[in-house]
DNA sequence: TTAATACCTAAACCTGACTTTAGGTCAAGG
DNA sequence: CCTTGACCTAAAGTCAGGTTTAGGTATTAA
């Protein structure tokens, strides 16, 4: 069993925040003795799902939704699965944006290493849209589909 | 030369979006005739970087800056390259956090999968916390660093 | 005994990124 | 001529996700 000011620590969270998760609704089960909250290990795998769906771009309260289908039993079974790999595919979804994301970054980085050398962007208006070095001209392109 | 409409249209951002940006000073040399905003070649190419930067984690204020900083010149090159440079690193990292989030996401993938073949968590538990099928395994321990 | 710590609540406040509202200009079509 | 549609502004409103404030309790340490 953690006090707040301990699991502040361990999870590195405001203990504002976990407050405020528990004001929410993400805690359900939490016991208290005598007005103190205390996290038992059902709590901390809770932070840890609260932190995982919540980087998976969910609300808070669709967390509280699942805690309360957590609190129903077996019977709910199918919709937390199903919460899972809609999440999982939002996720897998995000991480490819981040790619075409990280391709225009790629090719900022070479355009101005680039101009730096050059001291001007002449050269490289020279070679676009479409004789840039071809590696280059890869990232640029997914970079540009728009 | 596009209308706010047109570029609307093309990015799918609403218009209030683009004069917002504009009101932000996301554009600082856009045109106007009569009033009316001119979006050139050079603000369409803007577009794709705010939406970049935005993407890898900046705020409005500091992509202003950078648009700042562009309309300095070659003086400038320098803090530009340094500024994707550190955008490159932090969406690397981002994507590799995600990676993570991802374990969690198919360790509970699987979870429930079982739950719903068993009828209940009961044989779970049982393989909690170092007894789980290999792959399974990696997955709730990548999940459970912490 | 008093002072420092760690906990508690309710309610107000904050921030970023938009969005909505209310009121206006201007050109084209019926 | 008048109405429709696309543009404009300034200012107020919204929303999520916290954070801060103000006031209080309970335990421990000197």
């Amino acid at each position: 069993m953690y006090t707040i000011g301990q699991v502040s620590e361990m999870f590195n969270i405001p203990i504002s925040t976990l407050r405020y998760y528990d004001k929410e609704g993400l805690f359900p089960d939490m016991e208290r003795q005598s007005g103190i909250r205390k996290f038992s290990e059902q709590e901390i795998e809770a932070l840890r799902v609260i932190d995982c769906l919540k980087a998976s771009g969910l609300e808070i309260k669709e967390i509280k939704q699942f805690m309360e289908w957590t609190k129903e039993g077996s019977k709910t079974f199918t919709q937390r699965k199903q919460l899972f790999e809609t999440r999982k595919a939002a996720v897998e979804e995000e991480i490819s944006q981040l790619q075409r994301t990280l391709d225009m970054l790629k090719y900022k980085c070479w355009y101005y290493d680039r101009a730096i050398a050059d001291g001007s962007e002449e050269n490289i208006f020279a070679m676009l849209p479409d004789k840039l070095p071809p590696e280059i001209q890869k990232l640029y392109d997914r970079a540009h589909e728009i």
